[in-house]
Formats: C-alpha cells, sequence, structure tokens
DNA sequence: CAAATGATTTTTGTGGATAAAGAACATTTT
DNA sequence: AAAATGTTCTTTATCCACAAAAATCATTTG
C-alpha cells in the first residue's frame, strides 16, 4: 500500500514554519498554508488533524492556535519521509557506483527487491527510469544487464559533456544584455570568491555551488534534452563523489579559479576567451572522473 | 496476468522455419531451436507441444517429424503476438503525435488505462519509459503534464541531433580505412544510387534507407548518448510522418540526393564538404518537421 | 559421458487491490 | 457572495497475486 510519507514530510515542514511563529499565533488558512507548502488541502488537513491531537494546536473551525514550541520529537525522522523511489534509488545507486555489482552482470528485480526489502515493481519502476542514463539495458523477459561505471561510460559522458557545454557558453555571450542570467551570473560570481577566501575550510560547500554554476550555464541553450542531460551528470556526480574524496581540496580549489576565468570571460562577452577557459575546465573534469575510475578498479 | 505473445511469436517463426523444408522432415534439437529462435527452451517445448497437438509435426522424445506443410490459419495473428507494452506505446504515440490531447493537459494514468484497455501498471511504465523522450513531465501525486508535439519541442530536437550529427561526420571522415563502416558506406551509396533511379514508385522505401544512413553515420561517434538519442529521433519520426504524408515524393527525391552528396564527401575524405553538404541536409529536415507542426495546428 | 530431454524452481510481465493524496463538490461562515 | 471549511469521489503509489517464460537441476539416451 502506499506509504504515506508525503503526509510525514508536509507535517515536519509545517512545524518548521510553526517554530517561525510565537505561542498563541494563529495559522493562516488551510488554502493558504497548501499553497505554501505544496501539498493538497487533504494532506494539510491530516497535518492539521495531527497537530491538534499531539496538542501542539488548538483547532476549531478556522481557528488553528499555536499552544507550545513545536519539539525534537515532534518531528518524524527523515528516513519515513522519503518515498520509495528514493530509497531505491539511493540502495542501487550506492551498489552500482560503489562497485558493488560485477560489469555485464544480469541483474533480476526480485532479487533486488530482497535486497532493498521493497516490491519488486518498485525496482522495476526504478530500473525502467535508470535506464535512461545509459549503465543498464534490459534484456526482455530476463532482466536488465549492467553496462556498468567504466572508463567507456566515463569518455561518452565527457565527450557530450563538452559538446553540449560548448554550445552553451557560446549562446550564453551572445545572451541579450537585460537577460536575467547576466545578474545570476554576476551574483554567483560573488559566490565564488567568497569561497575562494575560504576554501581551506569550506571545500565541501564548493559541489553545490559547482552544481548551480553549471546549470546557469546550461541554462542558456535553453533545450530540455541538454538540461536533462546535465540531470545525469549531477547524478552520477553526486553519488559517485562519495566514495572518492581524494584530492578534493586541491580539485576544487582548481576548479573555482577555472569557473572563475569563464565567468570573467562571459562578462567580457569575449566568446573566444570564454570557449578557452571552459575547454580548460572540462578537461580537468575529464580527468578527474578517468583517474577516479581507475582508482576504484 | 502475464500474456503469452512471446510464445505466439516464436510459433509464428518456428512455422516460417518449417515452411523452409519438405514435408518427412526432421526439427533440430531443442536446444538448436531456441537458438536459432532466440527464446528458452520452456518457450520452444510448449511451441513443439501445440505443434504436436494440432498434428503438424510428429514428436516422440527427441524425433520431431514434420507431418504437413504450415497453412495460413495455423498461424496467429500478429495483433496477438504483441506485448502489452507495445500496444500501449503504439495507442499512445498515435494519440500525442496525431494530436488528439490538448498541450499542457494534466494526463492520468487511470483515464489512460481504460481509454487503452490495459492496467494502470501499464500505462505507468509505459509513461515512465517515454518520458525521457521530453514530450511529457511527472507532478508527482498528480500525473503527467503534457508538454506536447510543439514548435518549441522541434526546434530543441532539431538542435541537439545537429550538434550530434556534426560531431559524427566529423568522426567519420577520419575513421581508419579498414573500419568497415566505410564498406557500409559504398553499399548505402549503391542502395541510395538503386533507389533514386526507381523513386517515382518507391518512395515510401526511403525511410528504410534514411534510418539505416543516419545510424551509420551516428555510429562513428561511438557514444550510447548520441545513439540512444538517434533513436528518440526514429520513433518520433516513425510515427510523426504518419499523418504528414504530404510532399513525401519531393521530400524524398530531395533527401536522397542530399545524401549522396554527403556520402561522395565522405568517401573523398573532405571533412569541409561533408560537414557542409550534412548542414544542408539537416536544414532541410528542420524545416521539414517544423512545417509539418505548423500545418498540424 | 556428453548431449539431449524431462521436471522443477525462479523470475518476469501484467492485472488488480488498497491506503494515501489529490480534486471536486457541498455546506457553512463572515 | 466570496472565501473558508467539511465531505465525497477519483487518482496515484505501492504491494501482491499469478500465468508465462526463463533458468536450473535431474534423468535419459545414443
Amino acid at each position: 500500500m502506499k506509504r504515506n510519507n508525503r503526509y510525514k514530510d508536509i507535517h515536519n515542514r509545517c512545524l518548521d514554519q510553526i517554530r517561525q511563529l510565537p505561542t498563541g499565533a494563529e495559522l493562516p488558512t488551510e488554502s493558504k498554508l497548501s499553497e505554501e507548502l505544496e501539498a493538497s488541502r487533504t494532506t494539510i488537513r491530516a497535518v492539521l488533524s495531527h497537530l491538534a491531537e499531539i496538542e501542539l494546536i488548538d483547532w476549531q473551525g478556522r481557528k488553528k492556535t499555536i499552544l507550545r514550541k513545536p519539539l525534537k520529537r515532534d518531528y518524524f525522522v527523515s528516513e519515513e519521509t522519503r518515498s520509495t523511489h528514493q530509497i531505491v534509488e539511493q540502495a542501487f545507486m550506492e551498489n552500482i557506483l560503489g562497485g558493488h555489482f560485477d560489469v555485464g552482470v544480469l541483474l533480476n528485480e526480485s532479487e533486488l527487491a530482497r535486497q532493498f526489502d521493497v516490491s519488486t515493481s518498485a525496482v522495476r519502476e526504478f530500473l525502467i527510469r535508470f535506464s535512461r542514463f545509459g549503465l543498464i539495458e534490459k534484456a526482455p523477459n530476463r532482466g536488465w544487464i549492467l553496462k556498468g561505471f567504466t572508463q567507456k561510460f566515463a569518455l561518452e559522458l565527457s565527450d557530450v559533456r563538452e559538446l553540449f557545454e560548448q554550445r552553451s557558453v557560446r549562446l550564453f555571450v551572445n545572451l541579450p544584455a537585460r537577460d536575467e542570467a547576466w545578474q545570476a551570473l554576476t551574483h554567483l560570481q560573488q559566490e565564488h570568491l567568497a569561497l575562494q577566501a575560504r576554501l581551506q575550510q569550506d571545500y565541501l560547500q564548493f559541489s553545490n555551488l559547482d552544481n548551480r554554476f553549471h546549470k546557469l550555464i546550461y541554462s542558456a541553450s535553453d533545450n530540455r534534452f541538454i538540461n536533462d542531460f546535465y540531470d545525469l551528470i549531477t547524478i552520477i556526480f553526486h553519488y559517485h563523489y562519495r566514495w572518492n574524496k581524494k584530492d578534493e581540496l586541491e580539485r576544487n580549489t582548481a576548479a573555482v579559479a577555472q569557473h572563475l576565468d569563464i565567468i570573467q570571460a562571459l562578462i567580457d562577452k569575449d566568446e573566444e576567451q570564454a570557449l578557452a577557459a571552459c575547454k580548460v575546465h572540462l578537461a580537468q573534469a575529464r580527468q578527474t572522473l578517468l583517474s577516479s575510475i581507475d582508482w576504484e578498479k
């Protein structure tokens, strides 16, 4: 049956909102809450119902009065707020990128379902979704062939990435001056400079910045296929680098500098220079990815 | 429950094999049949069982003697050999590309399941698979938003196609002389010339040739993402042109000539010329796709 | 005794059931 | 009467059941 992870997630987010308000204050209308928390009124009402039950609020018709501050134990643990889909994704990615499966092996749904303790449908749907990343392939009536996170995969990924990113950079330079991307870019430049100053301590924050930077560049292409491809890169890097923390500080230091080069060239509207800087950065990224694979196997 | 479409398909294919043999001849071993027809021995045995039952063969242990020629009525109708997945795909594509849905509408699984007379799981799995084509997008807990086969979609598709195809052409020129792609290319050149001569009559055969031509070009990239993208193009064109037969002869005449230009340039190893010819061809393809959309709405 | 057949076990493809979540309709309140 | 709440109906997410198909194990045969 369906899990009530959504309810639990909204519940937690509702508690966050309540914490912002003083005791005795009133909560907005159901429709307002529904809009703010991005859930249906049905779910909101379920949450309010529960909040009244644990006597965190008093709920009489349209009067919802906060009785006390939310406590740590009023929250659901984050594990329970995730959908099965997310659970399977994480379990699978950790296995595949962690190298727990042999390349070329035939994965079967029932085995994975047992391993992850979910139904076969959940695994099946995940695998269908995941197959677009090119790491597995369906063998009808037999299962899924694991093509593996190999050197070839990394090369193919990098090739397309370079193609897309170069194109995006070229389009970015020619964006009209009033495009809001320029504002976003100067803002990112500030953030890069700020991070550069305190990189020794906060180098782990780079991955978030990195993601936003590339997403902005890609957005210049305004192309769903190109943007979707960046989602793939994001997920690969997200999970992959959980097992490859080697040289992270050095890598990030170099990357920040490279990003800044690209940003400066873009602001100068120097297409030649921007492409060159982009090339340098991507060559580095490719190298990092490749070496991390060799390091793994 | 699971349909036995596979059994029926293998059954038909088995009859095709038997037709090649004289009455009284013996069929190969189960394992041989299994290998030849690409099915498990279980399915082969089910087929043999049935063939014995309708007294088309005599089956005693490892002796399988053909008793008579297969008749038309021994075959299962092709409709029954298709999986639900294929049924849903066709039904859905005809609806979406035929413009039976409004752009921006929220598609719901249960409605589609009723409409196509299959289970919600079948629809759901299809939609997940299909979402990678960028025509629909999931709204969690709500359904699927139809982004539609719009002009923007056609432009985004064409842009990426040009990026990939240009790259493939560039790589093709530099393929080593001993690469078997060269042989395939000269063979395709012959086929193009042959078709050109009889295009007035056989212009419908072009689509198959077109597909093989581009697939060969793409193969030079040897990149799963690029090849996957061509699969998307193929499916879009396959279904889309079932509703746009306008000017097909003229279009195909032009395309054959353009293909021949590209092929010649490739054989001459003239990268410049090949890219130029490719550009012309793609510009034409883009135009055709765009005009067909305007024509539709 | 290796290869083929026979029998059994496991897995996939598909439909269906059900709680959670959303949407739509009905009623109340300001 | 517009907006909010209360109620009911529909759809989604998830699990499970079961026949078809594959995989595996056991037995026979040349």
